[in-house]
DNA sequence: GCCATCTGGCATGGTAGCGTACCAGATATG
DNA sequence: CATATCTGGTACGCTACCATGCCAGATGGC
């Protein structure tokens, strides 16, 4: 496969062959993110995908093998872009409390700045198939970010109670925020994160003195 | 429609039209949701529901106009028995605290003596469809359920922090089951109860403090 | 300018689902 | 028993998608 591809492989626009075959990839994965956004996973097709992005059919399979590749590649990029912004935030050398309430407030401005984001990675799911694994996964990702980053305390045990507040984080914020830009939560941008940095921190705080509690 | 419905209608099989017709749509629910918790929520088709009901189509359109209807009558079902099952508990009369043990127990439980029933309705959805908002008016109903039967203090106000905690508390819990389901939580299911009640109420308290704090 | 490569459009044969309609056997009513 | 109703099975024309292949025009290296 290699040994054929790099057999013609020249400039083209200005640009090599490798980048303009990323510069497809991420067209498709641009098109497959606005038809989900818009008319959800049921629907979307590998013909449709390649309309929306403007390309030959057969420059998909050039990317991906199946739809649910580009499925999982959405997916992954929300979520490696989400936890990247707030990553950037955690990394600043502020007052501990101060640096997750800006990380909270950076992620939560990432999936609401476009609501689809949010909307397509929490509130769809390609379950059932192959790729129901790969939100799964990224979801994790998210968990384990925000366990082992956002607060030190999380680092420290393996409790099953960590692991469910974890979960209970993650799953709770999903959900508040579909719920705020459903504007089931009336109230600004402002105090959604106010209150959430709030929660975060009263199930942190339990979530440690349960522990610690049972250990001791 | 319906004098024309009403032309023919005798027993057969001791069971009158609307028992027949009952059962057949039951039929075709059990089906759905067979195959959505086997293959998710894409590559369902009405075809595919009538052959596992053993079912004409001409009884899906019977009950359904298109699959949407059968997606939502799936996960109506699941959520309209999920908040029965809690209800029951929270009619004893028992300590409130206990009633609320005993009331999130049995939702717990009711998802996963089944693990499908907890696949199905959290982790599996049909977005973009018009199905899309019937989940979420499922998930809402929970909502509800919970904050005004669960604790008597989230029905006394319509501050956006209760909203929010009602979210988080649901689409927390929805989350902590997956995972549990998923074996990411590794403790016995009295222990996931536990836990969960312990964040219910560290939430619901958290929040009403800040809700009276912020009115007063 | 020649030619190999790249690109988009179109065509193919096969599969699957949709919505409707028809048919023959089974069942209940009078 | 005769007849009307109910039932499962099958067939239809239609559309969409899949996976692959071919072709002509555009582009860039030499």
């Amino acid at each position: 496969m290699a040994s054929a591809d790099q057999v013609g492989r020249r400039s083209y626009g200005g640009q090599t062959s490798d980048q303009r075959a990323a510069s497809r990839r991420a067209a498709l994965v641009d098109a497959a993110f606005a038809l989900v956004a818009e008319h959800g996973w049921r629907g979307l097709s590998i013909e449709a995908v390649c309309r929306q992005a403007g390309l030959n059919k057969r420059y998909f399979y050039e990317s991906f093998d199946r739809l649910d590749a580009v499925i999982a590649a959405v997916t992954t990029r929300l979520a490696g872009e989400a936890i990247a912004v707030t990553l950037g935030e955690l990394e600043e050398d502020a007052p501990r409390d101060e640096a997750t309430r800006r990380a909270i407030a950076a992620f939560i401005a990432y999936l609401t700045d476009d609501p689809r984001r949010a909307r397509v990675l929490f509130g769809a799911v390609p379950a059932g198939d192959a790729a129901a694994g790969h939100r799964a996964a990224a979801i994790r990702r998210l968990i384990t970010t925000a366990t082992s980053r956002g607060r030190s305390i999380y680092a420290l045990a393996e409790d099953p109670a960590v692991e469910l507040s974890a979960a209970m984080l993650v799953g709770g914020t999903s959900q508040a925020v579909l719920d705020w830009l459903d504007g089931r939560v009336d109230c600004t941008r402002e105090d959604l994160v106010d209150d959430l940095v709030a929660l975060w921190h009263v199930i942190g705080d339990a979530t440690m003195a349960r522990v610690v509690g049972r250990v001791t």
